[in-house]
RNA sequence: GGGGCGGUAGCUCAGUUGGUCAGAGCAGAGGACUCAUAAUCCUUGGGUCGUGGGUUCAAGCCCCACCCGCCCUACCA
């Protein structure tokens, strides 16, 4: 592509609260948003790929001066941690924000003003039944007296007391009928419907304001004109996606160019953040809405939520260390239904990778390949007329592109991947049907047009899986003689192999999972 | 309590507006082939489609009840 025209695409993920160490949620989320950001580069847009940490809060200080750091410490820390982990990942991010850099506290500021311009927001009293470990407030039926004469937050058996707290508010409730609006107007607003569902319920009941500042603790982003307040988790946390491209400044090229948001990717946990308050905020501050919500599930390991107590709580590190990057990025995407909750195990890992990718993928593009090498002196075999067999798995794999483009523009990863292996389930059956080990002493020219359909098809299928797959597919289009560059984008997909040019030695792309062998 | 979703072959699941809808993949069994990463291809699935009723000429697909599982029901992120 060398137009200057790409549309722009923005793509975020939530950013991650550094409390602790990152785990495989958190790659998840990264490398499903990663695949999306990376399809729509090859698809031709312009494309802002935003992720990052969440550092202020309460929790952060605690747990930093439970370490004798500083809140900025624990924040500089932990966040590189993250960092370091989308770079284990391959994650393809444009900028890496955190909520202390400075100009994300401009940005936040200048929100806050303007819905407080918007007449938004209000000094008054919060209320209620706070739990000072959940660091949440409870309603009175969320707590119960119990024999020791304390009050417990019923659902988290944490003390309560009953705290008077004087907070700034937003007037959520204004937006009831603007939001539900929006949901009738926009309804792909929030994905997967199921959970957007939830959300809308949710609208319906009737909204409260929601308080938004805090006087208890001091690390956060000052509310403008009140330094007794720091800004409470969310407006803070969700403007994050304003920072990235360039907000406040709102003439800016980055601006401009990548407001608003085409998709936010986030995890079930905050679909209503994401779905009610942020469009709400936006609407306050005069800005436009982002286009979807992608709401995400959880991943349980062998079916069982993973959990610090159970010990079952897997660093993506590791996984990498065992199975290889691009294994776990195409198990994850096309095992798991994107939106629905998923399960991996040793099993099903090594089920995908031998099945999948070493048998269906990297055997029919070693197998081919290396009878190019053998009968074909190394070069693009020259096809002669396709037959109705030849033609037919071809169409399918020309097919291939804007189904794949469909289901990724609904983040349904897995079955973009399935309709890719689907096409590779019939490519070795056409490969065997055709048998071309017996045309090399029978019918050479029908041989040489049965190895270029199939080197043709596993060309499409290489370009296809780049997003999910980036190192091995690169490896696939270096056996395949594809240049990086404009041979290796969407662009080239209806551009055939040239017959005649030299292909490289080939090499084993997808290698088996073997189990390590018993002492 | 209220609301939502799901219960289909050993496993994971597809099944549009009711009429080849009883399916796919994986696992298992048998066979073929040898180009290839012990890979590939072919054949092989009689599962009361959670239970019991009902509507209909016809129901996984509609209605009712019930059983089981999961999710949501506001200020930790």
């Amino acid at each position: 592509m060398t137009s200057t025209e790409q549309t722009p695409f923005y793509i975020t993920t939530a950013i991650s609260y550094p409390n602790g160490v990152p785990h495989i949620g958190h790659a998840y989320e990264v490398i499903a948003t990663d695949a999306m950001a990376r399809f729509k580069r090859l698809d031709g847009f312009d494309v802002f790929f935003l992720t990052g940490t969440d550092e202020h809060g309460q929790k952060m200080l605690q747990t930093a001066q439970k370490q004798g750091i500083s809140p900025r410490e624990l924040a500089q820390r932990n966040s590189d941690s993250f960092q370091q982990m989308n770079d284990e990942l391959g994650i393809s991010y444009d900028r890496f924000i955190r909520t202390t850099d400075p100009d994300h506290i401009d940005a936040a500021q200048e929100i806050w003003r303007r819905m407080e311009a918007n007449g938004d927001v209000y000094l008054d009293k919060y209320a209620g039944w706070y739990s000072v470990r959940d660091e949440a407030y409870y309603s009175e039926e969320d707590t119960e007296l119990r024999e020791d004469g304390v009050r417990y937050a019923t659902e988290t058996d944490t003390p309560v007391t009953w705290t008077e707290e004087e907070s700034y508010f937003f007037r959520l409730s204004a937006y009831q009928d603007k939001l539900l609006e929006h949901y009738r107007n926009a309804p792909d607003f929030g994905a997967p419907r199921s959970r957007f569902n939830e959300v809308i319920r949710f609208v319906e009941r009737g909204l409260e304001d929601l308080s938004i500042s805090r006087t208890t603790f001091d690390w956060g982003v000052p509310v403008p004109g009140n330094a007794d307040h720091v800004m409470y988790v969310w407006v803070d946390a969700l403007t994050n996606y304003l920072t990235g491209t360039g907000f406040p400044d709102t003439t800016s090229a980055s601006f401009k160019k990548y407001w608003p948001a085409d998709v936010h990717v986030i995890g079930k946990d905050i679909s209503r953040f994401h779905a009610i308050y942020w469009p709400a905020f936006l609407m306050s501050a005069g800005l436009e809405l982002p286009g979807r919500v992608m709401i995400h599930g959880f991943l349980h390991n062998n079916g069982v939520k993973m959990s610090k107590s159970l010990g079952n709580v897997i660093a993506p590190a590791e996984f990498v260390d065992q199975y290889g990057l691009d294994s776990i990025r195409y198990f994850f995407l096309r095992e798991v239904p994107f939106g629905a909750d998923g399960s991996y195990s040793h099993d099903a890992i090594v089920g995908r990778m031998n099945a999948d990718l070493s048998n269906n993928l990297g055997n029919l593009a070693q197998r081919s390949l290396s009878m190019v090498k053998k009968n074909c002196d190394s070069q693009v075999p020259a096809p002669g007329e396709f037959t109705a067999a030849d033609q037919q798995i071809l169409d399918a794999a020309a097919a291939l592109l804007p189904i794949v483009r469909d289901h990724f523009e609904r983040q349904e990863f897995s079955r973009a991947l399935e309709a890719v292996w689907n096409v590779l389930g019939d490519a070795n059956a056409y490969f065997a049907d055709q048998q071309p080990w017996v045309l090399r002493k029978t019918d050479e020219p029908r041989m040489r047009t049965v190895l270029y359909v199939t080197l043709e098809v596993v060309r499409r299928v290489a370009l296809l899986v780049q997003p999910v797959m980036p190192d091995a597919s690169s490896r696939l289009l270096d056996v395949l003689g594809q240049a990086d560059g404009a041979a290796r984008v969407f662009t080239a997909f209806d551009e055939p192999l040239e017959s005649g040019s030299d292909l490289p030695e080939p090499a084993p792309i997808f290698p088996r999972y073997e189990v390590p062998a018993e002492v």
